[in-house]
DNA sequence: TTATAAACAGACCGGTTGTCCTGTTTTGTC
DNA sequence: GACAAAACAGGACAACCGGTCTGTTTATAA
């Protein structure tokens, strides 16, 4: 009976990233169109109107995702710790071996945030186009260019950069989309052992001997 | 006036087909989710009441274009060029050759059918992540059952037909995915070039020496 | 012919979607 | 405090979705 209403505050920026959030989360797992506003709303705990007010359309919520989560992802998960390496090869092969190992103690593969949008939204709208373009070649362009300082250094052949980098980017994301639909990330260990046949330096290559069927659990609801 | 009634002709097999071959290239094209009946009805000329007949719900339709169409698609796009080809690497090599020759000639990136469907629906629904993976397996198989039984007629060295079948799909449906996304089958042979270096056998790839961007021209509606 | 089922046509319906609109509250500025 | 703009709430709405329903036409078989 007695008036409990709180008062207000208002905190666009923190309400902005909420919606984010739950739209980044809920694009990779659904999907865009399987994604409704009522379901973001609720997920988020956020009103119709807040939400039209911080993103007008869907599209636009799309977008700021894209811009905004799933380029940072790839700097996180990729960019960053190749970057990082000693060699571009080296942090190739770092980072299938973390994201590997993550997705099986996880016990669920829900797939590369990138290429899940790209495949549904490439085709569908040209802003989403070039925007998930501008991701992919970023991605490509920070591995054939820590390559060739490699190749500047000497501590690599003379592998072209751009075929490295379009074969990397190209295997990780083909072995996601596999992993993803066979809900079994050990595909990605297969192609990272394919992929190291192809570096013609010495030794760096030991590990990753056997190593075989090691089906994920655990599915649940999404 | 006069009574044009056409007598009707059933003809449950054709019209049948007539769905699938529109089904196919709208989910291909637009996605499981953005096609709707409505759509598939007026493209493909049948009445609600003939789709339903066939097709009692959205997913059997969709199980019976990955079953019958997709399925189809691989089979005949890349099992059967590879089994037919001298050797495993050979049929890849002419596997990816002819498809990127085909995306430049017809200036248009669709995407590879199997892993477009795999990334919208493979989460979705369990019955489709099955019959997807299963595309995916067989796929697989004929590469690595092919190397296998070069390596036993000496034609290949000691690649481990596994890795080197899960690489190739991984590395093509990466390329596609970026080249449906970029509009620009070039990394296709830039992936192609990658792969090759990994091919330990003396000669066999002269080819491939220059090509950069070729980027593709008449993107038109869908 | 007659019966029987399959093949097809087209209207219909409840639920959902994305968006918009009108209000109310908070915040910043003078 | 006065006032305008931003931030938020919540309902309304037309369009559309997938599915169902009833009815008619065609093929099949006895």
């Amino acid at each position: 009976m007695a008036r409990l209403a709180r008062k207000r505050i208002n905190d666009p920026e923190g309400m902005r990233k909420k919606v984010l959030d739950v739209a980044e989360v809920a694009f990779q797992a659904r999907g865009y169109h399987a994604s409704s506003f009522g379901d973001l709303m609720t997920a988020a705990g956020v009103s119709g109107g807040a939400l039209h007010h911080h993103f007008p359309t869907k599209k636009a919520l799309a977008l700021a995702v894209i811009d905004e989560r799933v380029a940072a992802a790839v700097e996180e998960t990729w960019i960053a710790p190749v970057l990082a390496a000693s060699t571009a090869r080296e942090g190739v092969r770092a980072v299938f071996e973390a994201v590997a190992a993550e997705l099986e103690q996880q016990g669920f593969v829900r797939g590369c945030p990138l290429n899940n949008l790209a495949h549904e939204l490439s085709l569908a709208d040209p802003d989403f186009r070039v925007a998930l373009a501008g991701i992919f070649a970023g991605w490509r362009r920070a591995i054939s260019d820590k390559l060739r300082a490699d190749q500047q250094a000497g501590r690599d052949g003379g592998t072209d950069p751009e075929r490295f980098a379009a074969l990397a980017v190209a295997a990780y994301s083909g072995a996601m989309s596999m992993a993803k639909t066979a809900q079994d990330a050990s595909v990605l260990r297969d192609c990272l052992a394919g992929l190291e046949l192809s570096a013609l330096s010495p030794s760096q290559g030991g590990l990753a001997a056997k190593r075989r069927r090691r089906v994920l659990l655990r599915p649940r609801t999404l």
